[in-house]
DNA sequence: TTTCGGGCCAAACGCGCGTTTGGTCGAAAG
DNA sequence: CTTTCGACCAAACGCGCGTTTGGCCCGAAA
Protein backbone atom coordinates (compact mmCIF):
# COMPACT_ATOMS: atom_id res chain seq x y z
CA UNK A 1 0.00 0.00 0.00
CA UNK A 2 2.19 2.43 -1.17
CA UNK A 3 0.20 5.72 -0.42
CA UNK A 4 -0.74 4.70 2.90
CA UNK A 5 2.95 4.12 3.67
CA UNK A 6 3.64 7.79 2.57
CA UNK A 7 1.45 8.55 5.10
CA UNK A 8 2.84 6.67 8.04
CA UNK A 9 4.73 8.29 10.54
CA UNK A 10 8.19 9.34 8.96
CA UNK A 11 10.15 7.11 10.63
CA UNK A 12 9.31 6.14 14.13
CA UNK A 13 6.81 4.15 13.38
CA UNK A 14 8.45 1.88 10.21
CA UNK A 15 12.05 2.09 12.02
CA UNK A 16 12.51 2.41 15.62
CA UNK A 17 15.89 0.58 15.15
CA UNK A 18 16.91 2.29 18.45
CA UNK A 19 14.89 2.14 21.78
CA UNK A 20 14.37 5.25 21.54
CA UNK A 21 11.20 7.25 22.93
CA UNK A 22 8.34 6.16 19.74
CA UNK A 23 6.05 8.60 21.31
CA UNK A 24 3.82 8.14 18.11
CA UNK A 25 0.95 5.57 19.64
CA UNK A 26 0.84 8.29 22.50
CA UNK A 27 0.96 11.38 19.76
CA UNK A 28 -2.48 9.53 17.99
CA UNK A 29 -4.19 8.78 21.09
CA UNK A 30 -3.87 12.26 22.47
CA UNK A 31 -5.32 13.54 18.67
CA UNK A 32 -7.85 11.21 18.88
CA UNK A 33 -8.72 12.64 22.84
CA UNK A 34 -8.96 16.40 21.71
CA UNK A 35 -10.70 15.85 18.38
CA UNK A 36 -13.27 14.50 20.71
CA UNK A 37 -13.48 17.04 22.99
CA UNK A 38 -13.20 20.11 20.46
CA UNK A 39 -13.53 18.63 17.38
CA UNK A 40 -11.03 18.72 14.53
CA UNK A 41 -11.33 22.66 13.77
CA UNK A 42 -11.63 23.49 17.10
CA UNK A 43 -7.98 21.81 18.35
CA UNK A 44 -4.80 23.36 17.38
CA UNK A 45 -1.37 21.57 17.09
CA UNK A 46 -0.78 24.06 20.25
CA UNK A 47 -2.98 21.86 21.92
CA UNK A 48 -1.94 18.79 20.76
CA UNK A 49 1.44 19.56 21.57
CA UNK A 50 1.27 20.93 24.99
CA UNK A 51 -0.58 17.34 25.94
CA UNK A 52 2.45 15.79 24.51
CA UNK A 53 4.65 18.07 26.67
CA UNK A 54 6.34 20.03 23.64
CA UNK A 55 6.16 22.82 21.39
CA UNK A 56 4.21 23.16 18.29
CA UNK A 57 6.70 22.83 15.76
CA UNK A 58 7.90 19.77 17.19
CA UNK A 59 4.71 17.72 15.93
CA UNK A 60 6.48 17.96 12.52
CA UNK A 61 8.70 15.22 12.97
CA UNK A 62 5.91 13.14 13.31
CA UNK A 63 3.70 14.33 10.23
CA UNK A 64 4.02 16.47 7.72
CA UNK A 65 0.52 18.28 8.30
CA UNK A 66 -2.19 18.39 10.92
CA UNK A 67 -4.55 16.82 8.53
CA UNK A 68 -2.24 13.54 8.59
CA UNK A 69 -3.12 13.19 12.43
CA UNK A 70 -7.08 13.10 11.57
CA UNK A 71 -6.18 10.43 8.62
CA UNK A 72 -4.49 8.09 11.24
CA UNK A 73 -6.94 8.64 13.96
CA UNK A 74 -9.28 7.54 11.59
CA UNK A 75 -7.46 4.53 10.52
CA UNK A 76 -7.08 3.70 14.37
CA UNK A 77 -10.55 3.90 14.73
CA UNK A 78 -11.47 1.77 11.85
CA UNK A 79 -8.61 -0.63 12.70
CA UNK A 80 -10.49 -1.03 16.11
CA UNK A 81 -14.00 -0.89 15.24
CA UNK A 82 -15.53 -1.46 11.58
CA UNK A 83 -12.82 -4.53 11.06
CA UNK A 84 -14.61 -6.95 13.78
CA UNK A 85 -18.16 -5.00 13.01
CA UNK A 86 -17.98 -6.62 8.84
CA UNK A 87 -16.97 -9.89 10.23
CA UNK A 88 -19.61 -10.39 12.10
CA UNK A 89 -21.77 -8.95 8.91
CA UNK A 90 -19.92 -11.82 7.07
CA UNK A 91 -20.34 -14.28 9.15
CA UNK A 92 -23.14 -17.33 8.49
CA UNK A 93 -26.36 -17.91 10.42
CA UNK A 94 -29.85 -16.78 10.03
CA UNK A 95 -29.50 -13.33 8.89
CA UNK A 96 -31.65 -11.70 11.89
CA UNK A 97 -29.19 -13.42 14.43
CA UNK A 98 -25.97 -11.78 12.93
CA UNK A 99 -27.85 -8.52 12.33
CA UNK A 100 -28.89 -8.72 16.02
CA UNK A 101 -25.21 -9.37 16.93
CA UNK A 102 -23.73 -6.47 14.73
CA UNK A 103 -26.07 -4.04 16.41
CA UNK A 104 -25.38 -5.08 19.98
CA UNK A 105 -21.36 -5.20 18.86
CA UNK A 106 -22.17 -1.80 16.65
CA UNK A 107 -24.21 0.07 19.89
CA UNK A 108 -21.18 -1.21 22.40
CA UNK A 109 -18.46 -0.04 19.92
CA UNK A 110 -19.94 3.56 20.06
CA UNK A 111 -20.47 3.41 23.61
CA UNK A 112 -17.30 2.57 24.35
CA UNK A 113 -14.66 3.85 22.19
CA UNK A 114 -16.62 6.87 22.16
CA UNK A 115 -12.67 8.85 21.67
CA UNK A 116 -12.23 7.60 18.12
CA UNK A 117 -15.95 7.46 17.16
CA UNK A 118 -16.12 11.08 17.39
CA UNK A 119 -13.91 11.85 14.41
CA UNK A 120 -15.91 9.42 11.77
CA UNK A 121 -18.53 11.78 12.25
CA UNK A 122 -16.87 15.38 10.94
CA UNK A 123 -14.33 13.64 9.46
CA UNK A 124 -15.34 14.07 5.77
CA UNK A 125 -15.83 17.99 6.25
CA UNK A 126 -12.30 18.23 7.42
CA UNK A 127 -10.52 16.01 4.73
CA UNK A 128 -9.80 16.33 1.11
CA UNK A 129 -11.88 14.28 -0.62
CA UNK A 130 -9.04 11.96 -2.30
CA UNK A 131 -7.82 11.88 1.39
CA UNK A 132 -11.61 10.82 2.92
CA UNK A 133 -12.10 8.67 -0.37
CA UNK A 134 -10.27 5.69 1.76
CA UNK A 135 -12.93 6.08 4.53
CA UNK A 136 -15.67 6.89 2.63
CA UNK A 137 -15.18 3.18 0.93
CA UNK A 138 -14.61 1.46 3.95
CA UNK A 139 -18.30 2.75 5.64
CA UNK A 140 -19.86 2.21 2.27
CA UNK A 141 -18.89 -1.33 2.15
CA UNK A 142 -19.65 -1.86 5.65
CA UNK A 143 -23.25 -0.11 4.88
CA UNK A 144 -23.35 -2.38 1.64
CA UNK A 145 -22.75 -5.50 3.96
CA UNK A 146 -25.99 -4.17 6.41
CA UNK A 147 -28.23 -3.62 3.79
CA UNK A 148 -27.22 -7.35 2.03
CA UNK A 149 -28.10 -8.79 5.46
CA UNK A 150 -31.27 -6.96 6.09
CA UNK A 151 -32.51 -8.13 1.96
CA UNK A 152 -31.54 -11.60 3.35
CA UNK A 153 -33.53 -11.28 6.37
CA UNK A 154 -36.40 -10.41 4.58
CA UNK A 155 -35.86 -13.47 2.13
CA UNK A 156 -35.82 -15.85 4.95
CA UNK A 157 -38.80 -14.14 6.21
CA UNK A 158 -37.54 -12.88 9.92
CA UNK A 159 -37.64 -9.38 8.78
CA UNK A 160 -40.87 -7.43 7.52
CA UNK A 161 -40.43 -7.20 3.28
CA UNK A 162 -42.36 -3.55 3.08
CA UNK A 163 -38.71 -1.59 4.21
CA UNK A 164 -36.12 -1.09 1.17
CA UNK A 165 -33.10 -2.65 2.56
CA UNK A 166 -31.13 0.95 1.87
CA UNK A 167 -33.21 2.98 3.67
CA UNK A 168 -33.36 0.61 6.48
CA UNK A 169 -29.51 0.12 6.42
CA UNK A 170 -29.43 3.69 6.56
CA UNK A 171 -31.96 4.90 9.16
CA UNK A 172 -30.35 1.84 11.38
CA UNK A 173 -26.78 3.03 10.83
CA UNK A 174 -27.72 6.32 11.44
CA UNK A 175 -29.79 5.26 14.52
CA UNK A 176 -26.49 3.59 16.25
CA UNK A 177 -23.50 6.44 15.65
CA UNK A 178 -26.21 8.87 17.27
CA UNK A 179 -25.79 6.74 20.77
CA UNK A 180 -22.52 9.29 20.37
CA UNK A 181 -24.10 12.23 21.29
CA UNK A 182 -25.61 11.42 24.50
CA UNK A 183 -23.98 8.56 26.05
CA UNK A 184 -20.72 9.91 27.68
CA UNK A 185 -22.12 12.61 29.33
CA UNK A 186 -25.19 10.17 30.52
CA UNK A 187 -22.63 7.57 31.73
CA UNK A 188 -24.83 6.54 34.63
CA UNK A 189 -26.19 4.22 32.68
CA UNK A 190 -24.29 0.40 31.98
CA UNK A 191 -23.28 0.22 27.91
CA UNK A 192 -25.40 -2.81 29.25
CA UNK A 193 -28.78 -1.30 29.03
CA UNK A 194 -27.86 0.67 26.17
CA UNK A 195 -27.43 -1.48 23.77
CA UNK A 196 -30.52 -3.42 25.20
CA UNK A 197 -32.23 -0.31 24.27
CA UNK A 198 -30.76 -0.27 21.03
CA UNK A 199 -31.34 -3.78 19.80
CA UNK A 200 -35.04 -3.33 20.90
CA UNK A 201 -35.44 -0.18 19.07
CA UNK A 202 -33.51 -1.04 15.90
CA UNK A 203 -34.48 -4.46 15.62
CA UNK A 204 -37.60 -4.72 16.72
CA UNK A 205 -38.95 -2.32 14.33
CA UNK A 206 -37.66 -4.44 11.46
CA UNK A 207 -38.82 -7.26 12.37
CA UNK A 208 -41.84 -9.10 10.61
CA UNK A 209 -45.08 -9.72 13.00
CA UNK B 1 -37.57 39.24 27.08
CA UNK B 2 -34.93 41.78 27.76
CA UNK B 3 -32.10 39.33 27.30
CA UNK B 4 -33.35 38.59 24.05
CA UNK B 5 -34.05 42.01 22.92
CA UNK B 6 -30.35 42.79 23.38
CA UNK B 7 -29.61 40.15 20.86
CA UNK B 8 -32.12 41.72 17.82
CA UNK B 9 -30.86 43.38 14.95
CA UNK B 10 -29.85 46.89 15.98
CA UNK B 11 -31.82 48.69 14.35
CA UNK B 12 -33.00 46.82 11.29
CA UNK B 13 -35.97 44.62 12.61
CA UNK B 14 -37.09 46.20 15.79
CA UNK B 15 -37.34 50.16 13.70
CA UNK B 16 -37.60 49.24 9.78
CA UNK B 17 -39.25 53.03 10.21
CA UNK B 18 -38.32 53.56 6.76
CA UNK B 19 -38.97 51.97 3.73
CA UNK B 20 -34.98 50.86 3.36
CA UNK B 21 -34.00 47.55 2.16
CA UNK B 22 -34.00 45.92 5.55
CA UNK B 23 -32.22 42.83 4.70
CA UNK B 24 -32.14 41.15 7.85
CA UNK B 25 -34.37 38.03 7.25
CA UNK B 26 -32.11 37.81 3.95
CA UNK B 27 -29.08 37.51 6.27
CA UNK B 28 -30.09 34.85 9.22
CA UNK B 29 -31.43 32.50 5.85
CA UNK B 30 -27.79 33.40 4.18
CA UNK B 31 -25.80 32.43 7.72
CA UNK B 32 -27.93 29.11 7.64
CA UNK B 33 -27.16 28.30 4.64
CA UNK B 34 -23.88 28.93 4.66
CA UNK B 35 -23.71 26.99 8.05
CA UNK B 36 -25.00 24.19 6.68
CA UNK B 37 -22.87 23.95 4.00
CA UNK B 38 -19.57 24.77 5.72
CA UNK B 39 -20.25 24.23 9.19
CA UNK B 40 -20.25 27.06 11.45
CA UNK B 41 -16.49 27.33 11.96
CA UNK B 42 -16.15 26.66 8.22
CA UNK B 43 -17.82 29.45 7.17
CA UNK B 44 -15.94 32.74 7.61
CA UNK B 45 -17.89 36.44 7.48
CA UNK B 46 -16.27 37.46 4.37
CA UNK B 47 -18.22 33.89 3.05
CA UNK B 48 -21.44 35.59 4.54
CA UNK B 49 -21.14 39.09 3.55
CA UNK B 50 -20.20 37.79 -0.03
CA UNK B 51 -23.53 36.13 -0.67
CA UNK B 52 -25.28 38.92 0.79
CA UNK B 53 -22.87 40.69 -1.84
CA UNK B 54 -21.28 43.40 0.38
CA UNK B 55 -18.04 43.58 2.41
CA UNK B 56 -17.60 41.50 5.59
CA UNK B 57 -17.15 44.75 7.86
CA UNK B 58 -20.43 45.89 6.65
CA UNK B 59 -21.96 42.96 8.40
CA UNK B 60 -21.75 44.99 11.80
CA UNK B 61 -24.07 47.09 11.22
CA UNK B 62 -26.50 43.88 11.61
CA UNK B 63 -24.73 42.04 13.81
CA UNK B 64 -22.57 42.92 17.33
CA UNK B 65 -20.48 39.31 16.63
CA UNK B 66 -20.51 36.27 14.15
CA UNK B 67 -21.90 33.98 16.62
CA UNK B 68 -24.74 36.64 16.76
CA UNK B 69 -25.76 35.05 13.50
CA UNK B 70 -25.55 31.47 14.85
CA UNK B 71 -27.83 32.34 17.77
CA UNK B 72 -30.55 33.91 15.51
CA UNK B 73 -30.60 31.08 12.89
CA UNK B 74 -31.48 28.47 15.76
CA UNK B 75 -34.05 31.28 16.89
CA UNK B 76 -35.58 30.71 13.14
CA UNK B 77 -34.67 26.90 13.27
CA UNK B 78 -36.68 26.57 17.16
CA UNK B 79 -39.40 28.55 15.70
CA UNK B 80 -40.28 27.27 12.42
CA UNK B 81 -39.73 23.74 14.17
CA UNK B 82 -39.78 22.50 17.64
CA UNK B 83 -43.00 24.75 18.58
CA UNK B 84 -45.18 22.67 16.39
CA UNK B 85 -43.79 19.48 17.25
CA UNK B 86 -44.10 20.49 21.10
CA UNK B 87 -47.40 21.15 20.64
CA UNK B 88 -48.17 17.66 18.78
CA UNK B 89 -46.38 16.07 21.83
CA UNK B 90 -48.95 18.19 24.38
CA UNK B 91 -52.12 17.58 22.17
CA UNK B 92 -54.56 14.58 23.62
CA UNK B 93 -55.71 11.33 22.46
CA UNK B 94 -53.70 8.03 23.09
CA UNK B 95 -50.63 8.42 23.31
CA UNK B 96 -49.23 6.19 20.57
CA UNK B 97 -51.04 8.10 17.73
CA UNK B 98 -49.40 11.28 19.49
CA UNK B 99 -46.36 9.41 19.46
CA UNK B 100 -46.55 8.09 15.97
CA UNK B 101 -47.33 11.79 14.58
CA UNK B 102 -44.77 13.49 16.50
CA UNK B 103 -42.10 10.90 14.68
CA UNK B 104 -43.74 11.38 11.47
CA UNK B 105 -43.65 15.67 11.79
CA UNK B 106 -40.09 15.12 13.42
CA UNK B 107 -39.20 12.82 10.34
CA UNK B 108 -40.70 15.59 8.01
CA UNK B 109 -39.21 18.45 9.81
CA UNK B 110 -35.58 17.41 9.69
CA UNK B 111 -35.39 16.06 5.56
CA UNK B 112 -37.50 19.32 4.83
CA UNK B 113 -35.89 21.96 6.54
CA UNK B 114 -32.55 20.38 6.39
CA UNK B 115 -30.72 24.24 6.26
CA UNK B 116 -31.87 25.14 9.63
CA UNK B 117 -31.63 21.32 11.15
CA UNK B 118 -28.44 21.68 10.58
CA UNK B 119 -26.97 24.41 12.91
CA UNK B 120 -28.37 22.54 15.57
CA UNK B 121 -26.43 19.99 16.27
CA UNK B 122 -23.48 21.75 16.29
CA UNK B 123 -24.45 24.60 17.92
CA UNK B 124 -23.47 23.88 21.46
CA UNK B 125 -19.79 22.99 20.91
CA UNK B 126 -19.77 26.83 19.24
CA UNK B 127 -21.20 28.64 21.93
CA UNK B 128 -20.61 30.16 24.80
CA UNK B 129 -22.91 28.39 27.95
CA UNK B 130 -24.68 31.27 28.65
CA UNK B 131 -25.77 32.05 25.20
CA UNK B 132 -26.54 28.29 24.91
CA UNK B 133 -28.49 27.69 27.66
CA UNK B 134 -31.83 28.82 25.78
CA UNK B 135 -31.57 26.48 23.21
CA UNK B 136 -30.56 23.84 25.52
CA UNK B 137 -33.48 23.86 28.22
CA UNK B 138 -35.58 24.05 24.63
CA UNK B 139 -34.46 20.64 23.63
CA UNK B 140 -34.71 19.28 27.26
CA UNK B 141 -38.51 20.16 27.71
CA UNK B 142 -38.98 18.56 24.16
CA UNK B 143 -37.24 15.68 25.32
CA UNK B 144 -39.02 15.46 28.69
CA UNK B 145 -42.35 15.70 26.80
CA UNK B 146 -41.54 12.69 24.16
CA UNK B 147 -40.42 11.04 27.13
CA UNK B 148 -43.43 11.50 29.20
CA UNK B 149 -45.37 10.41 26.02
CA UNK B 150 -43.68 7.15 26.44
CA UNK B 151 -44.18 6.37 29.94
CA UNK B 152 -48.18 7.21 29.18
CA UNK B 153 -48.12 4.80 26.31
CA UNK B 154 -46.29 2.71 28.23
CA UNK B 155 -49.22 3.21 30.83
CA UNK B 156 -52.01 2.09 28.25
CA UNK B 157 -50.51 -1.05 27.33
CA UNK B 158 -49.60 0.26 23.65
CA UNK B 159 -46.23 0.50 24.09
CA UNK B 160 -43.78 -1.92 25.95
CA UNK B 161 -43.43 -1.43 29.57
CA UNK B 162 -39.30 -3.01 29.42
CA UNK B 163 -37.88 0.07 28.21
CA UNK B 164 -36.96 3.14 30.31
CA UNK B 165 -39.06 5.82 28.65
CA UNK B 166 -35.53 8.08 29.20
CA UNK B 167 -33.12 6.05 27.59
CA UNK B 168 -36.23 5.20 24.61
CA UNK B 169 -36.59 8.90 24.35
CA UNK B 170 -32.97 9.58 23.42
CA UNK B 171 -32.71 6.91 21.37
CA UNK B 172 -35.95 8.02 19.13
CA UNK B 173 -34.56 11.16 18.95
CA UNK B 174 -30.89 10.85 18.29
CA UNK B 175 -32.66 8.31 15.73
CA UNK B 176 -35.07 11.33 14.31
CA UNK B 177 -31.89 13.85 13.98
CA UNK B 178 -29.56 11.54 12.44
CA UNK B 179 -31.78 11.30 9.13
CA UNK B 180 -30.23 14.36 8.28
CA UNK B 181 -26.79 12.99 7.87
CA UNK B 182 -27.99 11.61 4.75
CA UNK B 183 -31.26 12.73 3.49
CA UNK B 184 -30.17 15.63 1.74
CA UNK B 185 -27.58 14.24 -1.15
CA UNK B 186 -29.90 11.13 -1.48
CA UNK B 187 -32.80 13.13 -2.88
CA UNK B 188 -34.30 10.63 -5.04
CA UNK B 189 -36.07 9.38 -2.16
CA UNK B 190 -39.36 10.97 -1.39
CA UNK B 191 -39.54 12.70 2.15
CA UNK B 192 -42.87 10.60 2.54
CA UNK B 193 -41.14 7.37 1.70
CA UNK B 194 -38.33 8.51 4.52
CA UNK B 195 -40.83 9.40 6.72
CA UNK B 196 -42.54 6.11 6.57
CA UNK B 197 -39.19 4.24 7.32
CA UNK B 198 -39.05 6.61 10.29
CA UNK B 199 -42.15 5.90 11.59
CA UNK B 200 -41.67 1.93 11.02
CA UNK B 201 -38.32 1.80 12.83
CA UNK B 202 -38.72 4.42 15.49
CA UNK B 203 -42.30 3.13 16.93
CA UNK B 204 -42.69 -0.15 15.82
CA UNK B 205 -39.94 -1.19 17.95
CA UNK B 206 -40.91 0.37 20.84
CA UNK B 207 -44.94 -1.28 20.16
CA UNK B 208 -46.28 -4.07 22.86
CA UNK B 209 -46.45 -7.28 20.85
C1' DT C 1 36.70 9.18 21.01
C1' DT C 2 34.56 10.81 17.26
C1' DT C 3 30.59 10.68 14.25
C1' DC C 4 25.96 10.70 13.33
C1' DG C 5 21.22 11.55 13.46
C1' DG C 6 16.76 11.35 15.82
C1' DG C 7 14.05 14.27 19.00
C1' DC C 8 13.10 18.41 20.40
C1' DC C 9 13.61 23.68 21.08
C1' DA C 10 13.32 28.59 19.73
C1' DA C 11 11.92 31.84 16.75
C1' DA C 12 9.95 33.42 12.93
C1' DC C 13 6.88 33.37 8.63
C1' DG C 14 2.58 34.45 5.92
C1' DC C 15 -2.13 34.14 6.06
C1' DG C 16 -6.93 34.57 7.05
C1' DC C 17 -9.74 35.32 10.65
C1' DG C 18 -13.14 38.37 13.53
C1' DT C 19 -13.38 43.00 14.62
C1' DT C 20 -12.83 48.23 14.55
C1' DT C 21 -12.73 52.76 12.64
C1' DG C 22 -13.76 56.61 9.76
C1' DG C 23 -15.75 58.07 5.77
C1' DT C 24 -19.13 58.22 1.51
C1' DC C 25 -23.67 58.35 -0.57
C1' DG C 26 -28.45 58.77 -1.27
C1' DA C 27 -33.00 59.02 0.30
C1' DA C 28 -36.31 60.45 3.70
C1' DA C 29 -37.61 64.31 7.05
C1' DG C 30 -38.14 69.07 8.26
C1' DC D 1 -33.03 73.26 0.02
C1' DT D 2 -30.91 71.65 3.98
C1' DT D 3 -30.31 68.34 7.49
C1' DT D 4 -30.18 63.82 9.13
C1' DC D 5 -29.15 59.13 9.33
C1' DG D 6 -29.10 54.43 8.02
C1' DA D 7 -26.61 51.35 4.72
C1' DC D 8 -22.53 50.31 3.06
C1' DC D 9 -17.44 50.94 1.59
C1' DA D 10 -12.41 50.97 2.32
C1' DA D 11 -8.73 50.10 4.98
C1' DA D 12 -6.55 48.67 8.75
C1' DC D 13 -5.89 46.20 13.36
C1' DG D 14 -4.25 42.33 16.43
C1' DC D 15 -4.31 37.64 16.94
C1' DG D 16 -3.79 32.76 16.51
C1' DC D 17 -3.34 29.55 13.24
C1' DG D 18 -0.52 25.91 10.49
C1' DT D 19 3.94 25.68 8.84
C1' DT D 20 9.09 26.41 8.14
C1' DT D 21 13.80 26.93 9.39
C1' DG D 22 18.06 26.36 11.86
C1' DG D 23 20.30 24.68 15.60
C1' DC D 24 21.10 22.26 20.13
C1' DC D 25 21.50 17.96 22.86
C1' DC D 26 22.47 13.41 23.82
C1' DG D 27 22.58 8.49 23.18
C1' DA D 28 23.98 4.89 20.07
C1' DA D 29 27.27 3.45 16.36
C1' DA D 30 31.83 3.02 14.56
Amino acid sequence: MPASAALAAPSASPSPRRGGPDRWPELVTAAAELFAEKGYEGTSLRDVAERMGMLKGSLYHYINAKSDLLVHVLREAHERGVKSLSAIAAGDGPAIERLEALVGAHARYVCTETVFTASFLEAHRHLAPARAQEFVAAERAYRLAVEGLIARGQAEGSLRADLDPKVAALCLLGFLNSLHDWVSPARRLSVRRICDHAIAIGIDGLRSR
